[in-house]
DNA sequence: CTATGGACCTGAATGC
DNA sequence: TGCATTCAGGTCCATA
Protein backbone atom coordinates (compact mmCIF):
# COMPACT_ATOMS: atom_id res chain seq x y z
CA UNK A 1 0.00 0.00 0.00
CA UNK A 2 2.76 2.13 0.01
CA UNK A 3 2.38 5.60 -1.96
CA UNK A 4 3.03 8.67 -0.63
CA UNK A 5 0.30 9.24 1.75
CA UNK A 6 1.18 5.76 3.46
CA UNK A 7 4.76 6.32 3.75
CA UNK A 8 4.72 9.54 5.35
CA UNK A 9 2.11 7.99 7.74
CA UNK A 10 4.65 5.27 8.34
CA UNK A 11 7.55 8.07 8.86
CA UNK A 12 5.00 9.75 11.71
CA UNK A 13 4.38 6.47 13.07
CA UNK A 14 8.37 5.65 14.12
CA UNK A 15 9.97 8.40 13.84
CA UNK A 16 9.60 10.60 17.32
CA UNK A 17 10.01 6.58 18.42
CA UNK A 18 13.74 6.19 16.93
CA UNK A 19 15.18 9.99 17.09
CA UNK A 20 17.83 9.68 19.00
CA UNK A 21 18.56 5.99 19.60
CA UNK A 22 21.48 4.30 19.20
CA UNK A 23 21.60 1.05 16.72
CA UNK A 24 22.59 -2.02 18.19
CA UNK A 25 23.04 -3.73 15.31
CA UNK A 26 20.92 -5.35 12.23
CA UNK A 27 19.82 -8.32 10.78
CA UNK A 28 19.00 -8.97 7.18
CA UNK A 29 16.87 -11.62 5.54
CA UNK A 30 16.58 -12.22 2.10
CA UNK A 31 18.17 -10.04 -0.85
CA UNK A 32 15.97 -6.67 -1.49
CA UNK A 33 16.13 -5.29 -4.66
CA UNK A 34 19.05 -3.83 -3.81
CA UNK A 35 21.91 -4.66 -1.93
CA UNK A 36 22.57 -2.59 1.45
CA UNK A 37 25.63 -1.62 0.13
CA UNK A 38 28.30 -1.99 3.01
CA UNK A 39 28.64 -4.54 5.42
CA UNK A 40 26.04 -4.77 8.33
CA UNK A 41 28.20 -3.40 10.99
CA UNK A 42 28.39 0.76 9.11
CA UNK A 43 25.34 0.61 10.99
CA UNK A 44 26.43 0.03 14.72
CA UNK A 45 26.39 2.26 17.25
CA UNK A 46 25.31 4.82 14.65
CA UNK A 47 22.90 6.78 16.20
CA UNK A 48 19.30 7.74 14.26
CA UNK A 49 18.75 11.92 14.13
CA UNK A 50 16.20 12.04 12.19
CA UNK A 51 13.50 10.43 9.83
CA UNK A 52 13.01 12.28 6.66
CA UNK A 53 11.16 11.61 3.45
CA UNK A 54 11.96 12.42 -0.62
CA UNK A 55 8.94 11.12 -2.42
CA UNK A 56 8.50 7.09 -1.71
CA UNK A 57 11.97 6.61 0.15
CA UNK A 58 12.28 7.29 4.09
CA UNK A 59 15.97 8.64 4.84
CA UNK A 60 17.40 7.50 7.92
CA UNK A 61 19.64 10.36 8.70
CA UNK A 62 22.72 8.63 11.01
CA UNK A 63 25.32 10.38 12.99
CA UNK A 64 27.67 9.21 10.61
CA UNK A 65 25.75 8.06 7.22
CA UNK A 66 22.19 7.99 6.16
CA UNK A 67 19.73 4.66 5.64
CA UNK A 68 17.46 4.72 2.57
CA UNK A 69 14.61 2.60 2.54
CA UNK A 70 11.96 2.07 0.43
CA UNK A 71 8.79 -0.29 0.56
CA UNK A 72 8.42 -1.19 -3.03
CA UNK A 73 5.00 -2.77 -3.64
CA UNK A 74 4.57 -4.55 -0.82
CA UNK A 75 6.33 -3.62 1.89
CA UNK A 76 5.56 -2.14 4.86
CA UNK A 77 7.52 -1.32 8.57
CA UNK A 78 6.49 -2.50 11.84
CA UNK A 79 8.40 -0.76 15.16
CA UNK A 80 8.44 -1.42 18.30
CA UNK A 81 10.29 -3.13 21.52
CA UNK A 82 9.35 -6.32 21.68
CA UNK A 83 8.71 -7.62 18.24
CA UNK A 84 8.15 -11.98 17.62
CA UNK A 85 11.19 -13.29 15.58
CA UNK A 86 11.40 -12.33 11.74
CA UNK A 87 8.74 -14.39 9.88
CA UNK A 88 9.23 -15.33 5.98
CA UNK A 89 8.47 -12.27 4.98
CA UNK A 90 10.64 -9.89 7.31
CA UNK A 91 13.79 -9.37 5.53
CA UNK A 92 15.61 -6.64 7.60
CA UNK A 93 15.46 -5.74 11.09
CA UNK A 94 17.21 -2.29 12.61
CA UNK A 95 17.56 -3.04 16.16
CA UNK A 96 17.49 0.48 18.33
CA UNK A 97 18.16 1.64 21.78
CA UNK A 98 14.00 2.73 21.11
CA UNK A 99 13.13 -0.50 19.56
CA UNK A 100 13.32 -2.67 16.43
CA UNK A 101 12.72 -0.97 13.20
CA UNK A 102 11.58 -4.00 11.07
CA UNK A 103 10.68 -4.20 6.87
CA UNK A 104 8.49 -6.77 5.91
CA UNK A 105 8.02 -7.04 2.14
CA UNK A 106 6.57 -10.17 0.75
CA UNK A 107 7.31 -9.33 -3.05
CA UNK A 108 10.87 -7.80 -1.95
CA UNK A 109 10.37 -4.88 -4.33
CA UNK A 110 11.48 -2.64 -1.12
CA UNK A 111 14.66 -1.42 -0.42
CA UNK A 112 17.18 -0.76 2.26
CA UNK A 113 19.96 1.18 1.38
CA UNK A 114 23.21 2.61 2.80
CA UNK A 115 25.02 5.90 2.07
CA UNK A 116 27.81 8.14 3.23
CA UNK A 117 25.64 10.98 2.92
CA UNK A 118 22.37 12.07 0.26
CA UNK A 119 25.51 13.35 -1.82
CA UNK A 120 26.88 9.82 -1.62
CA UNK A 121 26.55 8.33 -5.73
CA UNK A 122 24.70 5.24 -4.15
CA UNK A 123 21.61 8.09 -2.82
CA UNK A 124 21.91 10.71 -5.63
CA UNK A 125 21.59 7.40 -8.34
CA UNK A 126 18.05 6.88 -6.35
CA UNK A 127 16.86 10.06 -5.24
CA UNK A 128 18.26 12.91 -8.43
CA UNK A 129 15.52 11.59 -10.62
CA UNK A 130 12.60 12.59 -8.11
CA UNK A 131 10.43 15.55 -9.19
CA UNK A 132 8.88 18.44 -7.03
CA UNK A 133 7.65 17.03 -3.61
CA UNK A 134 3.79 18.15 -4.11
CA UNK A 135 3.37 19.63 -0.42
CA UNK A 136 5.82 21.48 -0.61
CA UNK A 137 6.50 24.87 -1.52
CA UNK A 138 8.62 23.81 -3.94
CA UNK A 139 5.54 22.42 -6.31
CA UNK A 140 4.23 25.98 -7.83
CA UNK A 141 2.37 25.49 -10.82
CA UNK A 142 4.43 27.39 -12.98
CA UNK A 143 6.90 24.89 -13.49
CA UNK A 144 4.61 21.81 -13.19
CA UNK A 145 2.66 23.11 -15.66
CA UNK A 146 6.39 24.03 -18.08
CA UNK A 147 7.47 20.80 -16.88
CA UNK A 148 4.11 18.94 -18.61
CA UNK A 149 4.53 20.89 -21.62
CA UNK A 150 7.35 18.57 -22.93
CA UNK A 151 6.05 15.40 -22.17
CA UNK A 152 4.14 13.39 -24.74
CA UNK A 153 3.46 10.93 -22.96
CA UNK A 154 -0.55 10.03 -21.31
CA UNK A 155 -0.41 12.08 -17.77
CA UNK A 156 -1.33 9.42 -15.71
CA UNK A 157 1.78 7.97 -17.45
CA UNK A 158 3.76 11.23 -16.52
CA UNK A 159 2.73 11.08 -12.90
CA UNK A 160 3.53 7.55 -12.55
CA UNK A 161 6.79 8.35 -13.74
CA UNK A 162 7.66 10.52 -10.57
CA UNK A 163 10.18 12.49 -12.49
CA UNK A 164 7.60 15.80 -13.01
CA UNK A 165 5.99 15.46 -9.13
CA UNK A 166 6.75 12.34 -7.09
CA UNK A 167 4.37 10.70 -4.82
CA UNK A 168 0.90 9.98 -6.45
CA UNK A 169 1.01 6.15 -7.47
CA UNK A 170 -1.54 4.13 -9.15
CA UNK A 171 -4.52 4.47 -6.74
CA UNK A 172 -3.74 8.54 -6.31
CA UNK A 173 -2.99 9.12 -9.96
CA UNK A 174 -6.08 8.03 -10.69
CA UNK A 175 -7.82 9.46 -7.68
CA UNK A 176 -6.14 12.94 -8.91
CA UNK A 177 -7.34 12.36 -12.96
CA UNK A 178 -11.05 12.18 -11.67
CA UNK A 179 -10.83 15.22 -9.18
CA UNK A 180 -9.40 17.41 -11.80
CA UNK A 181 -11.90 16.07 -14.31
CA UNK A 182 -8.62 15.08 -17.08
CA UNK A 183 -8.68 12.37 -18.75
CA UNK A 184 -5.88 9.80 -17.76
CA UNK A 185 -4.98 9.72 -21.79
CA UNK A 186 -4.09 13.40 -22.46
CA UNK A 187 -1.23 13.66 -23.70
CA UNK A 188 0.64 15.37 -21.19
CA UNK A 189 1.63 18.70 -23.16
CA UNK A 190 -1.54 19.30 -24.13
CA UNK A 191 -2.96 20.30 -20.68
CA UNK A 192 -3.96 23.94 -20.48
CA UNK A 193 -2.60 26.17 -17.47
CA UNK A 194 -5.87 26.11 -16.20
CA UNK A 195 -6.24 22.08 -16.68
CA UNK A 196 -2.76 21.84 -15.09
CA UNK A 197 -3.64 24.47 -12.25
CA UNK A 198 -7.18 21.62 -10.95
CA UNK A 199 -4.21 18.92 -11.38
CA UNK A 200 -1.74 20.83 -9.12
CA UNK A 201 -4.44 21.35 -6.53
CA UNK A 202 -5.81 17.88 -7.01
CA UNK A 203 -2.90 16.13 -6.08
CA UNK A 204 -1.85 18.38 -3.14
CA UNK A 205 -5.53 17.76 -2.04
CA UNK A 206 -5.49 14.06 -3.01
CA UNK A 207 -2.68 13.30 -0.80
CA UNK A 208 -2.82 15.39 1.95
CA UNK A 209 -6.38 13.87 2.52
CA UNK A 210 -5.10 10.76 2.24
CA UNK A 211 -2.39 11.28 4.84
CA UNK A 212 -5.10 12.52 7.10
CA UNK A 213 -7.50 9.71 6.91
CA UNK A 214 -4.70 6.73 6.91
CA UNK A 215 -3.34 8.01 10.46
CA UNK A 216 -6.09 6.46 11.88
CA UNK A 217 -6.55 3.35 9.39
CA UNK A 218 -3.08 2.80 10.14
CA UNK A 219 -3.03 3.26 13.68
CA UNK A 220 -5.53 0.64 13.91
CA UNK A 221 -3.68 -1.59 11.31
CA UNK A 222 -0.56 -1.62 13.67
CA UNK A 223 -2.76 -2.34 16.72
CA UNK A 224 -3.66 -5.58 14.74
CA UNK A 225 -0.37 -6.10 14.34
CA UNK A 226 -0.59 -8.87 11.08
CA UNK A 227 -4.14 -9.55 11.32
CA UNK A 228 -6.42 -8.38 8.70
CA UNK A 229 -5.91 -4.70 8.93
CA UNK A 230 -6.30 -3.42 5.53
CA UNK A 231 -7.04 0.19 5.68
CA UNK A 232 -10.05 1.35 3.99
CA UNK A 233 -9.51 2.86 0.77
CA UNK A 234 -12.47 5.99 0.03
CA UNK A 235 -11.69 5.73 -3.68
CA UNK A 236 -13.73 7.54 -6.60
CA UNK A 237 -12.63 5.59 -9.20
CA UNK A 238 -9.40 2.96 -8.81
CA UNK A 239 -10.57 -0.31 -8.05
CA UNK A 240 -14.19 0.75 -9.00
CA UNK A 241 -15.10 -0.18 -12.22
CA UNK A 242 -18.18 -1.08 -13.22
CA UNK A 243 -19.52 0.84 -10.60
CA UNK A 244 -21.10 4.11 -10.70
CA UNK A 245 -19.58 6.86 -10.96
CA UNK A 246 -20.03 9.25 -7.89
CA UNK A 247 -20.81 12.45 -9.63
CA UNK A 248 -23.09 11.38 -12.98
CA UNK A 249 -23.54 7.77 -11.59
CA UNK A 250 -22.30 6.61 -14.99
CA UNK A 251 -20.07 3.56 -15.17
CA UNK A 252 -16.38 3.75 -13.94
CA UNK A 253 -14.30 2.18 -17.21
CA UNK A 254 -10.88 0.64 -16.45
CA UNK A 255 -8.16 0.24 -19.07
CA UNK A 256 -4.19 -0.64 -19.51
CA UNK A 257 -1.60 2.16 -19.26
CA UNK A 258 2.01 0.84 -19.56
CA UNK A 259 1.29 -2.10 -17.75
CA UNK A 260 -0.97 -0.69 -15.30
CA UNK A 261 -4.99 -0.56 -14.38
CA UNK A 262 -6.10 2.48 -15.07
CA UNK A 263 -9.40 3.25 -13.97
CA UNK A 264 -11.35 6.41 -15.06
CA UNK A 265 -15.06 7.91 -15.64
CA UNK A 266 -15.14 8.46 -18.97
CA UNK A 267 -18.28 10.66 -18.87
CA UNK A 268 -16.76 13.41 -15.95
CA UNK A 269 -13.16 13.21 -17.83
CA UNK A 270 -12.06 15.15 -21.03
CA UNK A 271 -9.18 15.19 -23.19
C1' DC B 1 16.43 12.85 -25.22
C1' DT B 2 11.57 10.55 -24.75
C1' DA B 3 8.48 6.65 -24.76
C1' DT B 4 7.52 1.80 -24.16
C1' DG B 5 7.83 -2.99 -22.57
C1' DG B 6 10.10 -6.33 -19.68
C1' DA B 7 12.07 -7.52 -15.36
C1' DC B 8 12.19 -8.29 -10.45
C1' DC B 9 9.02 -11.64 -6.59
C1' DT B 10 5.20 -13.69 -3.98
C1' DG B 11 0.39 -14.47 -2.72
C1' DA B 12 -4.46 -13.92 -3.62
C1' DA B 13 -8.13 -14.10 -6.70
C1' DT B 14 -10.15 -15.83 -10.81
C1' DG B 15 -11.01 -19.16 -14.58
C1' DC B 16 -11.45 -23.71 -16.67
C1' DT C 1 -10.75 -30.07 -6.03
C1' DG C 2 -6.63 -28.94 -8.86
C1' DC C 3 -3.96 -26.43 -11.80
C1' DA C 4 -3.11 -22.46 -14.83
C1' DT C 5 -3.57 -17.67 -15.52
C1' DT C 6 -4.08 -12.91 -14.07
C1' DC C 7 -3.39 -9.34 -11.10
C1' DA C 8 -1.39 -6.32 -7.27
C1' DG C 9 -0.18 0.12 -4.10
C1' DG C 10 7.00 0.61 -7.70
C1' DT C 11 10.63 1.73 -10.52
C1' DC C 12 14.97 0.45 -12.86
C1' DC C 13 16.79 -0.93 -17.21
C1' DA C 14 17.19 -2.20 -22.05
C1' DT C 15 15.45 -1.20 -26.35
C1' DA C 16 13.22 1.57 -30.15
Amino acid sequence: MPELPEVEVTRRSFADGIEGAVIAGAWQGKPLRWPLGAPLEVLTARTVQAVRRRGKYLLLHLDQGVLLIHLGMSGSLLFGRHLPPPGAHDHFDLHTSGGTLRLHDPRRFGAVVWADSLADPRARKLLERLGAEPLDADFDLPAFHAALRQRRAAIKSVLLAGDVVVGAGNIYACEALFLARIHPATPAARLSWQRAQRLHAAIRQVLQQAIELGGSSLRDFSSAAGESGHFQLNTSVYGRAGQPCHVCASAIRQMRQGQRSTYFCARCQHF
